[in-house]
DNA sequence: CTGTATCCGCTTGGATACTG
DNA sequence: CAGTATCCAAGCGGATACAG
């Protein structure tokens, strides 16, 4: 089934700089927003937290992660006003959705990974 | 459930900076990669063909994603030695595994794009 | 046709210092 | 504690020119 043009949502779409899954990628495909919502997976969290369990991430990445999140939809950010202040994040209803497709891709990751890193071993080998 | 450290590979390992899923995303992430996968998904292109289909890809970065793919074994190349040249590239077997974790993953693009959206826009309103 | 090589601007993201 | 502001280096990716 080859239509010539405006196929399927599902094929033709990503064709398009504008398609829903670059965006999407676009959005996820940084460096630290698939982390977080790994690590807000189980519950909430506050900032501190969230920086201790995310190796790696700098203040300035975890704070702007964070507020892209939040725009989106899907981290909601709760201030309790107490001294010294508390925030709390967590996943939204939207953002808990997203978890099931990252476990896909996480899933292929963890089955290939082995074959990926052989492919690329052999590939330097020979170039 | 909540173990100090050393959780579970689905849930402890994305925490870590060397986790398969960061190693993964690292290699999907940019911003040609998935477009590329998604292009090859119904069959073999030649490069010329790959550029019309992906619109927006300049020829370096066409060039360069591909050989990334080629190393990671997930897109194979063959030379068809004529004049001109003729280059075929595909989809390998551990590449067409790789659709279906994307298409859940544009699956759910689509389903939530429209809600992101609307939330980016209330968020720019009140930010 | 299918690349390779070079230059270069822009974005990403880390380090550091400072604030309510 | 949870940020904000600033500076800066590295690298991604586009434009262009050239080659097998």
């Amino acid at each position: 089934m080859v239509t010539t043009r405006d196929e399927s949502v599902l094929r033709g779409s990503p064709y398009r700089a504008d398609c829903p899954t670059r965006r999407i990628l676009d959005r996820i495909g940084d460096r630290w927003t698939v982390l977080i919502v790994v690590a807000l997976s189980d519950g909430s969290a506050r900032f501190s937290e969230l920086r201790r369990r995310i190796e790696g991430v700098s203040q300035k990445m975890l704070t702007q992660t964070l507020r892209g999140l939040e725009r989106d939809g899907l981290v909601s950010r709760t201030v309790h006003p107490e001294v010294p202040v508390r925030v709390e994040y967590a996943l939204t209803e939207a953002g808990r959705t997203l978890r099931e497709p990252l476990r896909a891709l996480e899933e292929w990751s963890v089955a290939h990974l082995g074959e990926v890193s052989a492919s690329q071993e052999a590939y330097d080998r020979t170039h």
